[in-house]
DNA sequence: GCCAATTTTGCAACTTTGTTGCAAATGATA
DNA sequence: TATCATTTGCAACAAAGTTGCAAAATTGGC
């Protein structure tokens, strides 16, 4: 049941469990692709303040339970971090697709980023990589 | 002569050249790397409003005189496009290096974006690639 | 160089987004 | 269930970004 995972999550991360975090975090599963603060701040505005929502999401980044995604537009993104991200350290070495149509933000797990050359004298420490097209569901 | 090229790149985009504009150019082929809308605001603030500033960088996205770079921290940044960058497309198709200790952002045009196979149904249209980690001037 | 038409700028007022301090409410623990 | 620590909501604020409109600057023709 989802209701328990979300509490075991809570758990793991040494966060105490309450009504805004277990909404919150039901939010992203439900919702499947990232989500901007804007678009929690919606589902849950009769709930919860903004405050609220703010810090939740800013708690949920310190304990790797989100993470944010880079978009070409620049609003910030959150989608929920996979198993093996870490406190302070993320494996989302991953690709993010945006859909140009839909505006969904899939984070493709299956693909990794591939390495590349960099000049003399650089050093790589995470690569980000932000893909933009259209997706399955809206190719027509 | 820099002030030359200027004036030509403002009438190639058959935007007419203002005090505004010209003194925004300069600041980006001085800078060399990206800027924040901040960073030129500071740059100018004693001669220009901050409404012309965004309207001033606003009229060169659309010419494709600049163009954004998704950062991790998610602050917009601008960067000067190169020769090819057509109004409406930009061919931006190269990586973005942040340095985590200067915070400088450089565009590393020789190396071009690696070609990915996503899975079935999905079309990309552009690609993003934004490298963190420690330039050549930060390395002890 | 000057004049009229158009574009751009600055100002004011506003909306949205994000932050901080503090008291009240809630959750964890014994 | 009582206590202590954490979390929440509120208020007030700071920063970022937008819009309408009158004044100023730019352009192009003369």
């Amino acid at each position: 049941m989802v209701e328990e995972q979300i509490i075991q999550l809570l758990r793991k991360s040494q966060l105490s469990v309450t009504d805004s975090r277990r909404k919150i975090l039901e939010i992203f599963i439900q919702a499947g692709s990232a989500l901007a603060h804007h678009d929690v701040e919606e589902k849950t505005s009769e709930r919860y303040d903004r405050v609220t929502v703010y810090r939740t999401l800013q708690t949920f980044m310190e304990k790797g339970i989100i993470h944010t995604i880079p978009t070409t537009d620049n609003s910030i993104k959150y989608a929920l971090c996979k198993e093996d991200c870490a406190e302070g350290h993320h494996h989302d070495n991953h690709i993010h697709f945006v859909c140009e149509i839909c505006g969904a933000i899939t984070c493709m797990d299956e693909i990794h980023v591939p390495t590349i050359n960099l000049p003399e004298g650089y050093h790589a420490n995470q690569i980000n990589m932000v893909v933009n097209g259209i997706c399955k569901n809206c190719k027509a």
